[in-house]
DNA sequence: CGTAATAAGTTTGATGGTAGAACTTAAGAC
DNA sequence: GTCTTAAGTTCTACCATCAAACTTATTACG
């Protein structure tokens, strides 16, 4: 789903380079440079870091901030010498994020530094795909004017299903969508270079994998697990998402707990949405669906049994479906999002613990498991940073 | 496993880019569009496929032909205008590829073409790892002599077992070996630039990504199960290996298709190398572990109780497992190696039936299943194309 | 048999991005 | 007030590629 954009640099060597792609790939290289960077580097950080001259780097750099692609900061003096002008992310490159869900749609524009400097959500109850894709873009038109002043250089958008490589939504079993062109039905947003439509998952994942454009997370390779109505998953290795053929990496929701559990509407019995899904959780504990995430922890620690069993099952049948990933994939680090983010540290405690029982490779490298850091919209987010990472592995198209 | 070589052109941008890579990263162009092409291509072709011109086509070729990389051939003249000399990859270019089996040591040398022009076997019986390595390293030193005339440019070697980053054998529970430093066991070869220590399942299904050195295989996404003493898988996704954090993605021998099946030496109950494992078949079937491959389908066709009850066996536990395989990961093709490669084809049409059905992505993109094209000793082949894929990538360290 | 057509490969000068080194600028240290 | 340090700038040299003209080797055809 998230491949590697600009040709000529990755993947196979399939094509010539030429100088003037050595020129892009090194703008590409400062400004991931920047972005990578813990503190503001100047341009002599840079080269060094970089390894190239300082009169390249300061002429390149030169370019990135004429285009508005970094900005120059000043850097609290410290020692001697002639005070450097520290570079940031732009702040005036933004990008629009955008989500459908089931019963809201969210449109959000982030800035180069990942900063959400706009955002507008409104309920969409309708089943409708293009009256749903008309709310949404009209979302979108009233974000992109309240971020008139910066430069848009994309969109994503991340919608609950089944994507194909050109933006086809072939399958979302809780839109009740099938074969819808996204990309198409937001055309009226107008003015946009390249709609990029992926999955919802793979979108959070990839905020996990990126908390910032061009900024690594803590971890490079883990099973990412969202959590909602459906329950998806995503498989990050190296910094990047594993796409399955059909697009749909992970259908971990699927994943078996148990051959004799309950019914699933995929037409299986005992999948792990059936027990760790919104739904499955509302019952179980006896909580309202909206309360689950905020509610849980705190209800089951003051006693409540419903809450505890709730906790109990999770445990059980994460840990069950987790093993069989962490063993099949040799993946031993677990990011959990969506409701799950909010299962008490105790839960993934014992999840970790069953799951080193479980896990074959436990012993040489055991199990991590961290809850998701991003709001109840990452998957948004995700895919704002997406369709930056167009301007970062290709910045010379913007300057 | 198989990392990228060559650091500034993959993955993210993190060092500047010069002219002098320029030109490396065009040889290396030149040399895949060679091993890649059907018939071999003349500079011209190559010019026009990499979209570069003649003029520099030409000098580059001229220096990879210098360095016998390529070679150049008469080609059948076919219309009008100059004849070309058409490129194929280099005859003089091998790379040794080794491999440690449970009960032989396997030392080829495999050239650019993906022709195996020499090749040694050894038995190997003793446990210990010092006498092992000694052997494997006479045998690769008798190889090498065999291939005097040509340049090796590297080594490989196919371990069964878990393999850190920088080639240190972890554990490997068929050779009963823990923390084994390969490659300083292989030191007594001699004039090996580096020797790239993998996994060999991973080796055997790099083999099927990339059949001849540089040339892509019929699918670039597929999950790879390798079949021995003990049964490993890996997943390929674009071509490449998927590597687990701990170096060992898919432990696919050890995913559950039963948990009140048969005990396993790794503690849990009913995993798939309990069913599909050599032992097992042989149990089943009543052939001897060496008859098993050869035997069980003949035997199986003429109506044999035991070879009939074998292949059920078989395809019982391959599609429970390999639909959770495919339904974590989303790739939805398989191919069979190792002693599975030689199941009938009946068998193959009957796991893939069973998968579809398991399969929640099948109705969009349905299962396929193939055996393994590689010789018994696939993980060897591979890991000399592991190592020739070093100069694929740097062609220049080698002009 | 000779000429035209075609296409491969070669030579030449121009272009453009980076390297290297000297230079300028702006601060702190003494 | 001068020295030191380090950032940023300017200039020339280098070198890989491009573009286009040129040479070479073959087939097609009259």
């Amino acid at each position: 789903m998230v491949d590697a954009p600009g040709t000529p640099w990755h993947g196979p060597a399939s094509v010539a380079v030429r100088q003037a792609n050595l020129r892009e790939r090194n703008l590409a290289a400062l400004v991931a440079g920047v972005c990578r960077a813990e503190s503001p580097p100047s341009r002599a950080d840079l080269a060094v870091e970089l390894s190239m001259t300082r009169a390249t780097a300061a002429r390149l750099v030169d370019e990135l901030v004429a285009a508005k692609v970094v900005d120059e900061v000043e850097r609290p003096r410290s020692g001697r010498g002639r005070p450097a002008l520290a570079l940031r992310p732009g702040e005036g490159i933004v990008a629009l994020g955008l989500a459908i869900e089931t019963e809201r749609v969210i449109a959000r524009a982030v800035d180069l530094r990942g900063e959400v400097v706009a955002e507008r959500v409104a309920p969409s109850t309708s089943r409708d795909p293009e009256r749903v894709l008309d709310a949404l873009a009209a979302e979108a038109r009233e974000v992109r004017a309240l971020v008139q002043a910066r430069r848009v250089v994309g969109v994503g958008v991340a919608v609950p299903g089944i994507v194909t490589e050109d933006g086809l939504l072939l399958r979302a079993p809780n839109l009740g969508w099938s074969d819808v062109d996204v990309a198409e039905g937001l055309r009226s947003v107008g003015g946009l270079h390249r709609i990029h439509v992926a999955n919802e998952a793979d979108m959070a994942a990839f905020l996990e994998a990126e908390p910032a454009p061009g900024r690594p997370g803590e971890w490079s390779d883990f099973v990412h697990v969202s959590a909602a109505v459906g329950v998806g998953g995503s498989i990050v290795t190296g910094g990047r998402i594993v796409a399955g053929e059909h697009g749909a990496a992970g259908e971990l929701g699927h994943v078996c707990v148990d051959p004799s559990g309950p019914a699933c509407a995929c037409g299986s019995t005992g999948c792990l949405e059936r027990y760790v899904g919104i739904e499955a959780l509302a019952t179980v504990s006896g909580l309202a669906r909206e309360d689950v995430a905020t509610e849980l922890g705190a209800r089951a620690a003051a006693g409540d049994t419903g809450c505890l069993a709730a906790l109990e099952q999770v445990t059980h049948a994460l840990s069950v479906a987790l093993a069989s990933v962490v063993n099949v994939v040799g993946i031993s680090s677990v990011v959990l999002g969506g409701h799950l983010a909010t299962l008490p540290p105790s839960t993934l405690e014992a999840v970790q613990q069953r799951l080193d029982a479980r896990v074959l490779g436990s012993r040489w490298t055991p199990v991590r498991i961290r809850a998701a850091r991003g709001d109840d919209a990452a998957a948004a987010t995700g895919a704002a940073h997406r369709a930056l990472g167009d301007l970062l592995a290709r910045p010379a198209a913007w300057v």
